[in-house]
DNA sequence: TTTGACAATATCGCATTACGATATAAACTA
DNA sequence: TAGTTTATATCGTAATGCGATATTGTCAAA
C-alpha cells in the first residue's frame, strides 16, 4: 500500500530501468563482439553503419559522421584516420563546397559492415519484442 | 526493383539500422552528461541502478553486479572500490556465505540515483514510441 | 575585396573504462 | 582433504573521447 508519490520512482520502476539497462548492455556486448570478431572496433562499425545508413546517400560529412555518433568534430577526424588507414573508407572531396570532404565506404567497409548487420538486424529482431514490452512498462500509467 | 535476395539487406534497411543507433547514441550521451553533471560516471550511475533495480533485492554481490554490467569479475570490482571511495555504496559481508560480499547503495547513493533514474524514467517515456517505431521496422515481412 | 564564419585537420595531455594474465586468501562442498 | 567458488589485488595494455588550441582552405556577405 504504497502512497501515491508522483516524483518518486517504487521498487518496480527501478527494476524495470534497470532492466531495461541491462538489455541494452547485453546487446551492445554482443555488438561489440561481434565487431571484434570481424576484426574492427566497435566504433567503427558504429561509423560504418552511421556512413552506409545515412538518410538518402551513402556518404557523410565529416561533420555530420560527427553528429550522428554524437561526438566532437575533432574527435570524427580521429575515428575517420583510423577508417582511413584500415582501408574501411576513404575521403573524396566534395565539388561543391570544397571545404568539405565526403567519407566513403571502400568495398571491404562494405563487406565487413554488410556481414556485421546482417548478424546485428537478426540480433535486434530477436530483441524487439522484449525491449517493447520494457517500454510499455516504462510508460505504462497505473503505477 | 531490386530482386530478393534474403540475406542482403536494402537501404533502407540499412538506414533503420543506423536510425536505431543514432537513438541509441543520443540517449546514451544523454545518460552520461545526466550522470556527469550529478557529479558520478556513467558507469557509477548503471551500477547504482543495477543494484537498486536488482530483482527482488537492494543488495548483489559482485558476481551478480559483474553479470548486470556484462563485466569480468574483476572489473567490476575495481567499479566498486570505486563506488566505495565515492561513498556511493558500501560493502556487507554476507552472513549465511561468508565469501560474498553485498553491495548496497548509501543514503548518498539512493539519493544520486533517485534524482538521475526520474529524468531518465521521463526520458524514455519520450523516446519509447521512436524505438518502437524502429523495431517494428526492423521487423517489417515485406523488405 | 575584405571580413567573418565554417569545415576539416592537427597536436597535446588527460581521464575513464575495461581487458588479459596472473595470483592470493578465505570459505564452502563433495 | 581436495577441489571449487568468491572476492580481491596488481600489472601492463588498449580504445575511446574530451578540452584546449591552432592552422589551412573555402565560402559568403557586407
Amino acid at each position: 500500500m504504497e502512497m501515491a508519490r508522483p516524483d518518486k520512482l517504487n521498487k518496480a520502476q527501478y527494476e524495470t530501468l534497470a532492466a531495461f539497462r541491462y538489455a541494452l548492455r547485453k546487446f551492445i556486448h554482443f555488438s561489440e563482439t561481434a565487431a571484434q570478431a570481424a576484426g574492427i572496433t566497435p566504433q567503427q562499425h558504429q561509423a560504418l553503419l552511421a556512413i552506409r545508413g545515412f538518410p538518402g546517400r551513402d556518404q557523410v560529412t565529416v561533420s555530420e559522421l560527427a553528429e550522428r555518433l554524437q561526438l566532437r568534430h575533432h574527435s570524427a577526424v580521429g575515428l575517420v584516420d583510423r577508417l582511413v588507414t584500415e582501408k574501411l573508407v576513404s575521403r573524396v572531396p566534395s565539388n561543391e563546397d570544397r571545404r568539405q570532404v565526403f567519407i566513403q565506404l571502400t568495398s571491404r567497409g562494405r563487406k565487413t559492415l554488410e556481414n556485421l548487420s546482417t548478424m546485428h538486424h537478426k540480433q535486434l529482431k530477436q530483441l524487439g519484442p522484449e525491449f517493447s514490452l520494457l517500454f510499455e512498462r516504462l510508460t505504462s500509467v497505473d503505477e
